[in-house]
DNA sequence: AATGAATGAGGGTTCATTCAT
DNA sequence: TATGAATGAACCCTCATTCAT
């Protein structure tokens, strides 16, 4: 009846949907207490339907982490195109934003970790990442003189990351303070690499 | 045969074995597949024995993120004796040995806080007397005209926490850098608040 | 593969194909030895299907008890339309009926209601409705000078509980001696309140 | 310490004290819920030390059976060496006493009947030495022309224990209304047999 | 004679998953 | 394609019972 919606919607849509109202319930009961049931009757469709569109409760879990990943990747891409603080900006702000965004799915894939390789290794790969891109920042800041971190640009790249989740997880509780929270990333970030004014 | 070690274990002592084990498989396992007979296992025991120490396997959980807080309620007690640099290397490190030893736990009390406010009380805690602790610190630097961070220092004792969580994953995958990570914890940390040499 | 009979069974059949299977089992069993396990066998089912229908093994048996408390309440409906002497043994008769039918039941229901108030109360409700009945009908009889009963009609009226209670249990060990027992129950009682001829 | 007593109980009593600490368990909680951690904490003795009484927990209950069994049979044994009224009104009186003072053991026996036929021995057992007891005191009124029962001895015996049994449930409920009832089955009693004055 | 500690067996319940329709 | 109904496996927990002391 209202299910996944009406008709109109094509077989990856509904997918979709389905895995909108699972990350919901994911991030709500957390991974163990997360049933088939819930996951149907969150999405509004009985738990054979669930079934049509993915082999497993594993396999749905799979697809949300990989949902995470995909966007996690994307932040990789944008290029350096305005000021180096423009750019800090942009950038802090943008992991700052994904990770509030899916602070429950990264809680869930910690905990996955130890006992799944698979979320290992997509944990590690998101922060390595995300490493790189800090690390590649830094570095080419240096090499033109603008920054001067007290340690190696990868450990410091490091600390961004640590220093993120931790306001992410600040952000996630409480919203409003998301702008300040962004605010005094970056100021820790300049004063950090020592970014030239 | 054995159980839970020589004979000569009195009650208490026998509790703290019983939780050793389990702290070994909840960090193995994670929270939801960690079973009552796993637990046994680990501790040479059989399962009914388990329930003479405690009520449930909730409470099992409870106990150890108990003890997880108190060690960290500890951390807080130590009085800025020496030096600043030296206490804040003290500290410091004090914290990233307690967060390494206690990465999988606090993994778990992560994922348990989405369902379970306790933990979320408790990580809250967790994270908030450190926060104090370091803002403490600082606040009392800024005073005597011996740091300037860029931002309030409560922000400066968030973030603080955060690059230690960082770290110690890293150091928990990889005891070999624990010095190294340790070393530029300092460095970073004297930077970030740019404490007077 | 027979499961609970036919694929034409509605929800409502099979619930109480579910009910007359657990009546069995719990009348041969008594109550604690009643096993889900049992329960499903009997019904030709497996267990998780009784978690179908019934949240819990003590719904099941509440369930039955429920079903006692309507047939006996059914019997308090039925009007005195003929003879006093024909309304007593139509009466009585289906009392007898009832109680010998429902004997394993009753039995478990007064054991239980040692530790479940709720079954204590329903033990109550039965009796107090025969009681009530039986009472009225003395007093109507004595209204119209038709019966003298040597005590209080309330008193005789728990008396004949008792009677009928005691010989249901012989009726239940040896159902050839129902009429027999029935017509000795119809002399009794009118014997007892001096029924006028 | 406290336990069975002083020391100065020896074994007999010792074994006494336990049945009557098990029996109000046991009245209390109904068979099934009856443990043995219960049974040792009424009689105020540690596990084990019942086991040195008695073989298991079934065994404790069948002692407790017995014990109901002996003083059901010594009420058989008293003479009727006064009036017919007054042999009546004794044998009457004690029968209540007897089965108000065990109506929870008698209530757990019947259950216990459904699944252990040595209860459902003890049980019909009690019931008939009461019926022989009855019916031979009415069949001796009957020749000596003192009682005209509507229907035969045996049969009207039955309704005695039945009668008896229901009040005793009223008795066991409310001890003040004990003597009322005792009255109305004495006259209920020689009302059921014709007792001539 | 009595106990603290431990155990084997078994019970109720839940859940991911699969049919027949 | 979607569903109501059913299932096998597994889990937490309890209890009568037995040692070693």
């Amino acid at each position: 009846m209202s299910g996944l919606g009406s008709r109109t919607l094509d077989v990856a849509d509904r997918r979709a949907a389905l895995l909108d109202a699972a990350e919901r319930v994911f991030c709500r009961l957390g991974h163990a207490r997360t049933t088939m049931r819930e996951l149907a009757a969150e999405a509004g469709v009985t738990r054979p339907t669930i079934y049509a569109y993915f082999p497993s409760k594993d396999d749905v879990f799979d697809a949300l982490a990989d949902r995470v990943r995909q966007e996690f990747l994307s932040l990789q891409e944008q290029a350096d195109t305005s000021s180096p603080r423009d750019t800090a900006r942009s950038t802090l702000t943008a992991y700052l934003d994904a990770y509030t965004r899916h602070f429950g799915m990264l809680t869930i894939i910690a905990h996955q970790a130890l006992v799944d390789p698979r979320m290992g290794r997509l944990r590690a790969d998101i922060h390595s990442r995300a490493n790189r891109r800090h690390t590649r920042f830094i570095e080419r800041l240096v090499e033109r003189g603008l920054a001067a971190p007290p340690v190696a640009p990868a450990l410091v790249a490091e600390t961004v990351t640590g220093i993120v989740m931790r306001f992410a997880e600040d952000a996630a509780a409480q919203p409003d303070r998301h702008a300040e929270l962004a605010d005094a990333l970056v100021a820790l970030y300049v004063h950090l690499i020592d970014l030239a004014p």
